[in-house]
RNA sequence: CGGGGUGUAGCGUAGCCCGGUUAGCGCGUCUGCUUUGGGAGCAGAAGGUCGCAGGUUCGAAUCCUGCCACCCCGACCA
């Protein structure tokens, strides 16, 4: 086990804080609730945002950046949109600061207050929406599908490092289309992109559902998301993709021209996933030795360290092997440091979560192999020089598959279906996952189960089996089961 | 916002209750030598406004007052 990070077994969440921030995914700041994202972390973060990105303009998506301020008038237009953020916005009030008459610094100078107060965005529907009314005038102009990179700040009570952080990296997509149709439609397909990148990428399973009303996004008519879970049996909501109806037309005025000359309102989503994707990443996968990155998102998916310090000739034959395998579109480090032995590189790689580790050494010079070692399993074979390229290249889809199908089976062995209140509770703690069971379909009876047991309904599955049973808390009637887990 | 706790070197900490040499130790860093296929050893060195401000005292990391910051539990959390 590494040296310096705490076992999953005896706190997990410690064992979080110890990955993110002795693998250099992050920091604290000077700030409470904001974090530092440091090179490596955001190395991953941008091959995550890469990948997305494309994914978002193969399906027909272009990117545009709206204000980070939104007037504060803005907020209160969608009623239930301003009820989910008002308790969370940060307000700038003045303009300018002046030095302190008793030269004890800076201050706010109150000459310089805003006419209006301006929201430093929480999620940009509104500004966006405000906008759209102009640039939408006929169904010639739809559909229109925009998404933004961007920050946004919730001024968030108690915070975690990526999984919910006062200031945040996300995107947010925000479409509009002349049919409700349209936009449902809209809505699952950037659902299943979501669900794809979580699956293919980062080689974590998630389940597709449907939020309930308790759980929907302030403004939404339906809220999907995707939900995974994480080593400790807690469920991770790992993106969102709302269908907004014609809320934010109506709130914002936004109306076009139809083809039969009629004047219509039009219909809304916005999706989003965040950094949080990163949190999800660590703790669906990694163990007590550090983070392990799935290759296709890894920065680096090799590593080769030449034994027992870089001499000029392993260098040489290591330069050549990297050579070769960026040929093939694989990413290496040579490790090129001549202070630390290769047993600490190898603890250090592995904190790290590099896919693949090589080691050459004069062994290896002499028998024409080298040292492969992956993360997943641990497993060391030597390899031929002559094949190796290959079967790095083989090997590296084998532990993207790997990881995946582990998480999967963990994930498959944790959707337990629960039929008594009794088995529920004990359930709850004794395994966690996801808990397949009846609901009322009540938000009261959903809001008494979570304030008994902190387990929330996390969705309706898409494709949902119909089957007849009773409430697990109230005994009365319900047509289908839901998934009930504890959540981050 | 309620309850509890902590601030000492880059990190982790001892000392505080019971005031008194030059604030000690481990990790890390730097230098040198020996090592090197799973987290090296020895020798030496550098590194401190003891969270901030005030007070008590001959003397404060230690006692008192005020302030600040952070952490944990709870409330809150698309």
């Amino acid at each position: 086990m590494s040296k310096d990070i705490t076992s999953r077994a005896d706190d997990y969440s410690q064992w979080y804080i110890d990955l993110v921030r002795k693998a250099g995914l992050a920091d604290y700041s000077a700030v409470k609730g904001c974090m530092v994202i440091k090179p490596y972390g955001f190395a991953i973060w941008e091959n995550m945002r890469d990948t997305l990105d494309r994914m978002f303009k193969d399906t027909g998506h272009v990117n545009a950046y709206f204000p980070l301020f939104i007037p504060k008038s803005f907020l209160s237009k969608e009623a239930a949109h301003v009820e989910g953020f008002a308790k969370e916005c940060a307000v700038v009030t003045h303009y300018r600061l002046k030095n302190a008459e008793d030269g004890s610094g800076v201050v706010v100078d109150p000459d310089a207050k805003l006419e209006e107060e301006l929201i430093v965005r929480p999620t940009s529907e509104t500004i966006i929406w405000n906008t759209y009314r102009d640039w939408i005038d006929s169904y010639r102009d739809l559909p229109l599908l925009i998404n933004q990179w961007a920050n946004v700040v919730r001024w968030e009570m108690r915070t975690r490092l990526f999984l919910r952080t006062a200031e945040f990296l996300w995107q947010e997509g925000h479409t509009a289309h002349a049919t409700r149709d349209e936009a449902i439609e809209e809505t699952r397909k950037m659902l299943d992109v979501y669900a794809t990148f979580a699956e293919e990428w980062m080689a974590m399973p998630v389940v597709k559902g449907v939020k309930t009303a308790n759980e929907r996004f302030a403004g939404a008519e339906d809220t999907y998301c995707i939900e995974a879970l994480m080593q400790d049996g807690k469920a991770l909501q790992a993106g969102t993709s709302h269908f907004l109806g014609q809320n934010f037309a109506k709130a914002f005025d936004v109306q076009f021209n139809t083809k039969d000359n009629t004047r219509e309102y039009v219909w809304a989503t916005s999706w989003g996933v965040s950094t949080r994707l990163m949190g999800a990443l660590v703790m669906a996968h990694s163990d007590d030795d550090g983070l392990m990155i799935p290759p296709r998102l890894a920065p680096t998916q090799v590593v080769i360290v030449p034994i027992p310090k870089p001499t000029p000739e392993l260098l040489e034959r290591a330069n050549a092997i990297a050579a070769d395998l960026r040929s093939k579109g694989v990413r290496v480090k040579v490790d090129t440091d001549d202070q630390n032995r290769p047993g600490y590189k190898f603890a250090e790689y592995e904190k790290l979560g590099i896919p693949v580790r090589l080691g050459l050494g004069a062994r290896d010079l002499e028998n024409g192999t080298i040292e492969v070692a992956r993360r997943d399993t641990k497993e060391k074979s030597s390899v031929e020089l002559t094949s190796l390229t290959s079967h790095v290249v083989d090997l590296l889809d084998a532990i993207q598959a790997n990881m995946f199908e582990r998480a999967r089976a963990y994930r498959d062995s944790h959707i337990t279906p629960v039929d008594t209140w009794d088995e529920f509770v004990r359930l709850l703690d004794e395994k966690g996952g996801f808990l397949s069971a009846h609901w009322d379909g009540t938000g009261e009876t959903e809001e008494l189960i979570k304030t008994e047991t902190k387990a929330t309904i996390r969705c309706i599955p898409l494709n949902n089996p119909q089957e007849a049973g009773t409430c697990i808390k109230t005994g009365k009637p319900s047509t289908q089961r839901v998934l009930f887990a504890r959540a981050y």
